[in-house]
DNA sequence: AATTAATCGAGACGGTACGTCGGGTCTTATG
DNA sequence: CATAAGACCCGACGTACCGTCTCGATTAATT
């Protein structure tokens, strides 16, 4: 978060409320869920969560500082899977990815990812937490599965997440863009036909 | 483009001046370039590219419109590739697509993308730039190897597209939230290692 | 005024909307007899008088600035006044003046001088206004006087200007502390008993 | 003053602070004096006296209400003359106003009773301050100027003091809005015109 | 050549949101 | 209890842009 409250609050004065953060997050992310970017106000903002907007600036210094932390704020658990095999795992990442995207926050997420590509200057958390999605996550399902003795340790984990994460983006832009959802047995053969994509030749049905 | 200029102009008064379409583009994308979203104005824009802003909005209904028509306009020809063989052909159009996204409007039309699936409400022609590139490019290339017997006719086509195309994107990502750039050995080495993960068994090193 | 429109406007861009001035300044007057000060907003001096705030922007550069100009422009005749003797002038005068201050501009008017002098910042054509007031009105009435030999040379013409203009806005400061103002008959017989007390020994009844 | 401190403090928890009171005060009429009214601030005199918001605001309820006490807290002993002659007591009464109005909390003082007669709602006790200048003050001047003989019992008394009063603060405005300030030859000699000016007939020179 | 009509650069227009600031209130921990 | 600190809600500030509009000045094609 870029919210720098990692210091100790030392009690003098009046102390934060304490619901006010999450209050106004997800005030935050209902605002723009329903009129995106545009439509997506500061007051708005502040008055559906039943603050004042000096109360949002006294942690937020800006707009988008507010967004980017609302959205990594929801970047839920999409990696912590653990099936016991490659296949199931990868398939877990997919599923979880294609529900997350679902989740009005977790599609802001990726708009503000590409923001902060687009002008790097305020990073901070949430980049690792995307690079955890990237990278940490791929990485802990290879390293099961190499100690299983599923695949070789030569196994291009990196890219096969790649092509997991990317491709379900892609998928969900395309749905997005006919203006419909994936429901939850599409999603399941969705991420059945990628894993039989992506997976090394020697799992492969 | 979202200009309607479909109709002829039959010739009563004064003609718009012709390379202004051009420069108010070039100009947008100078614009979003340097300054991001936030930053792109229109009243910057016009000033730019030396023009009133009734001459843009002669042209461009919003702002909207321009970005997205400015951004549509330097979609290049990504998939047109046939270099004889299915590898050949996806490690061409990978590597298209890694330097589309260094071009800055090849960037810009990804973030105006996710903006029009995150609010879906005008998409118009840029929708179908986009299933082009997704659907119709892969579609032809995997159309050839069938025909040249490469592959068996039941290819997953799309789905290798998607990775493909979502491959890309995430690393391009990844690198531009580094700060970086890809050069063209990286390209070229990202693009063969991406092929072998997503290229059907038999086809496999 | 403040409104820095000496120059010639020359026929570039859309030309200000002439009846603008005058509403703004109009609506500034009501809002401020109505609400005094505090609750004298910008944004309600724009809503209104039906213009958006830029346009009132565009020509006072801040809210005292707007107010100060809509003050000083009611500065009516005051000092418009001809009977044909220094008695019959300086009562008008006093006249005049009651009558100014019974304007909610022209009271308004005083409380911008006070916040003027108490901060001399900017001050322009306003000052000359009061200056004006206070000195060539009277200058000119006892200018007639000597001229048609009611008075000597040497009368001490701007020390009785102050008088009257002093006394008369003592006098309604007064009143209005208690919630009142003059009526007619009431300025009439201040204004005789005043002429009486600053009137030159020779001429007093 | 408004602090409505009649009642007797029972001693229980911790006393006011001594001089609180006075600091905060003080700290009010520099700010006001330094920034004028806008440039004011609650914020700005409790840190220049070094105390809390709460400590001001326990003891005045509101903005005015302080500048209203601090600016009569100030009002001096300007009718307290009596030198054996009407014009004198003038003459005094004279300089004393000039001098009261080179402090800043007595030019304050005007503007705070301009505001006051401008949206008649919190008067108190600093309207009588003011009322005892303009009337009573005048009322003993004339009163033993009486009993001397000096004058016939019906002097218009309060008339000659609001043009002392009047004619003063004009001046005084008139040269602040200058930018200067009268100095103690200056002041001597216009309150020796002045008195010329509305003395009564047989008392001229 | 004169007329007509669309486009041009410029910039003012009514709005809306920005991020800041101040007023007056409230809530802590410390005297 | 009062205090110093400082967060709270509110609402105005002055700025920046949006998309529209209104100018005078071009610039062809049509009379």
């Amino acid at each position: 978060m870029s919210t720098p409250q990692g210091e100790i609050r030392r009690g003098r004065g009046r102390p934060r409320t304490p619901g006010a953060e999450k209050r106004i997050i997800d005030a935050a992310l209902e605002e723009y869920g329903e009129h995106g970017w545009s439509g997506f106000t500061m007051d708005g903002v502040a008055r559906r969560a039943g603050v004042g907007k000096s109360t949002v600036y006294l942690r937020w210094q800006d707009k988008d500082s507010l967004l980017t932390d609302a959205v990594s704020s929801h970047s839920g658990d999409i990696g912590g899977v653990d099936t016991g095999s490659l296949r199931g795992d990868l398939h877990d990442l997919a599923v979880n990815l294609f529900s997350h995207y679902r989740d009005p926050a977790g599609w802001a997420a990726l708009r503000v990812l590409v923001d902060a590509a687009g002008a790097p200057h305020q990073l901070g958390r949430f980049v690792e937490t995307v690079a955890d999605v990237q990278v940490r996550f791929i990485d802990q399902i290879a390293a099961r599965a190499i100690e299983r003795g599923e695949v070789p340790a030569d196994l291009p984990a990196r890219e096969i997440g790649q092509c997991v994460y990317g491709s379900v983006t892609m998928q969900t832009l395309g749905v997005r863009l006919e203006g419909r959802e994936f429901d939850d047995a599409e999603i399941e053969e969705r991420a059945t036909v990628l894993v039989d994509v992506v997976l090394p030749q020697a799992l492969r049905p």
